[in-house]
DNA sequence: GCCGTTTTCGGCCCGACTGTTTTCAGTCG
């Protein structure tokens, strides 16, 4: 699947045509197309190959013609041409805060700065005041921004952010003069990665909200502060704006606020047909600005002929369509969940018994709870023998008896070995209540090889599901080069589960995967990997996912009851 | 660069804050 790197390339035109100084509606057209190829659920290649490129939305004639060529050779001669004509570190200067295309290009331009030791020094020494535009100020701030650029990669994962984001969140709901509040941005749509956290409040009293606001204990420094907006850094460099609005405005500036920003600019668009101005002040008579509605963010959705959107969906991949004939999905809860499926305990590597994690995860309100241990020849995390799988499964019904309205399923997570095969006899993997398969080893394979693998523990008639399908490690390492579609057409053909791994670095399925898994009809377990009682709470994360999947609970076997799991695995 | 039920040309979302200015450009989301 090549959707990522033609992403990647019309992404970096976008930024190359930004230092260049070109139109700021042409770049955006270069970001629009690659963000829905990104999010495209389906293979760049198999439109390329069935000549729709131009079907898709955002892309016209030259970017038809640009996508085939990234398409047919992994390369585009544009993009050389580009990076010829600007210097390859100015790219690296638009992730330094307070740097945009216009300063860059001016940086270039009128001091040859190009890489990020110039630019420091170039501050420190003072060059920049005498540009138009820059001040002493001005080269302070690039200085921090070079400094935090080197200390936070960009992105943190979305478990970091949600703690962070939440405590903060608790401490602004003690302040009787805030109305309401309520995080929005991408941690409100719970994305795997977050670049800064927003929040949002209502109050007559911005100025000492936003006072109140930066006296919050775990702050680092005051970014900006004004009367509607306030930023702060956190002590472990993680930024959080605050937007304080009136009541009546409320539910448009949450609307507004939590994004993506492509979702707004299709509702803006939407609104300027039907004759309307949206804004994060409300919803208005573009004519005569007279007030419509803002205070409820349902009822912008709904003025608008939309049903309303929950936030996980609100990412421009066709939500907004499907609500305007009112058939969005009622996607999972995240009080649907009935159990875990993919639990360590000490049997192999995670540092509890099987009845701590079963006294957890009643704690929870679960019903039952998987221990799906790693398989003999996974060594370094003290994976079972077949001999100890035996006494294991031993443990599990004794567990099982003094156990009421609760069940501990006997699970493995199965090496899947690199020519396919499994890491336990058939024999063994027949005694287990549900087997997971996963790769652990020997990630290095090309396309066709690894595939081929994945599908070959999907045949065996013993395998229930795939734990963590693409082994992407978000941030460190890529995802398998699958054909995902055939993965998706042999899970459906053997009915084998897809996991969505909770884990926050992990989250495997990922949204666009699990939706595109979905439109082919395959079910769904979620495991949160966990090996120790607090890793049981990242069920959230996946169903966060599952969720921005468009997963429905039907899909989902975890929202199944226990006797219903009972009945549909057989055990 | 894309797009079209008023348009094949002329639009394209829009407001807040900062730092530089002396009325505004650039950046950010």
């Amino acid at each position: 699947m090549k959707n990522k790197l033609v992403a990647e390339i019309l992404y970096e035109i976008a930024d190359l045509l930004d230092i260049k100084g070109e139109i700021f509606f042409k770049t955006r057209a270069y970001r629009m197309a690659a963000q829905t190829i990104e999010m495209l659920d389906e293979d760049i290649e198999t439109v390329t190959k069935e000549g729709r490129l131009r079907s898709i939305s955002g892309v016209g004639e030259a970017l038809a013609k640009k996508i085939q060529e990234i398409v047919e050779t992994e390369r585009l001669d544009y993009l050389e041409k580009l990076k010829k004509e600007v210097p390859e570190g100015l790219l690296g200067f638009l992730e330094i805060s307070g740097l945009g295309p216009k300063k860059i290009s001016a940086l270039y331009r009128n001091l040859n700065i190009t890489t990020i030791e110039e630019l420091r020094k170039a501050c420190v020494d003072g060059k920049l005041r005498s540009l138009d535009g820059f001040g002493e100020i001005t080269e302070r701030n690039i200085i921090r921004g070079i400094t935090l650029k080197e200390k936070t990669s960009g992105r943190v994962l979305l478990n970091l952010a949600y703690i962070d984001g939440n405590s903060y969140l608790e401490y602004l709901k003690k302040f009787d003069k805030i109305d309401k509040v309520s995080l929005a941005g991408s941690l409100r749509r719970m994305k795997e990665t977050i670049g800064d956290v927003d929040i949002l409040a209502s109050s007559d009293y911005a100025d000492e909200v936003m006072d109140y606001f930066v006296g919050y204990d775990n702050v680092q420094r005051v970014l900006l502060k004004g009367s509607t907006k306030t930023s702060v850094l956190l002590n472990d460099n993680l930024q959080v704006d605050l937007r304080v609005v009136k009541k009546e405005s409320y539910g448009a500036a949450l609307q507004y606020f939590t994004g993506s920003k492509e979702h707004n600019v299709k509702m803006r668009g939407i609104a300027i047909k039907k004759g309307f101005k949206l804004n994060e002040y409300g919803l208005f008579n573009k004519e005569t600005d007279k007030y419509i509605v803002g205070r409820d963010e349902k009822e912008v959705y709904n003025k608008l002929g939309l049903s309303y959107v929950e936030p996980e969906l609100r990412e421009n991949r066709g939500e907004i369509e499907v609500a305007s004939n009112n058939k969005l999905p009622d996607i999972v809860g995240y009080n649907d969940i009935h159990g875990d499926f993919h639990v360590h305990s000490l049997w192999s590597d995670g540092t509890d018994s099987i009845e701590t994690i079963a006294d957890h995860a009643q704690k929870l309100g679960y019903e039952y709870v998987c221990i799906a241990d790693h398989s003999q020849s996974l060594k370094v995390a003290n994976g079972l023998s077949e001999d100890r799988v035996v006494k294991k499964i031993k443990e599990i019904e004794k567990i099982n008896k003094k156990l009421k309205d609760f069940r501990v399923f006997c699970g493995t997570e199965c090496d899947i070995k690199p020519d396919g095969t499994l890491d336990y006899s058939d024999s063994i993997l027949k005694k287990f209540d549900f087997v997971g398969v996963g790769i652990h080893i020997s990630f290095k394979m090309d396309k066709e090889e690894i595939t081929q693998r994945i599908i070959k523990a999907m045949e065996n008639k013993y395998v229930n599901f795939v734990a963590h399908p693409t082994c992407r490690i978000i941030g460190r390492r890529e995802p398998f080069d699958l054909d995902i579609d055939k993965i998706f057409d042999v899970a459906r053909e053997t009915n084998t589960f897809l996991e969505i791994n909770c884990f926050p670095d992990r989250l495997d399925l990922n949204d666009i995967h699990s939706k595109m898994a979905k439109e082919k009809n395959v079910q769904f377990v979620l495991g949160t990997d966990a090996h120790n009682l607090n890793h049981l709470s990242f069920m959230q994360f996946g169903i966060a996912t599952a969720r921005r999947g468009w997963l429905e609970k039907k899909d989902i076997l975890n929202t199944y009851s226990l006797k219903e799991v009972e009945k549909t695995l057989g055990v």
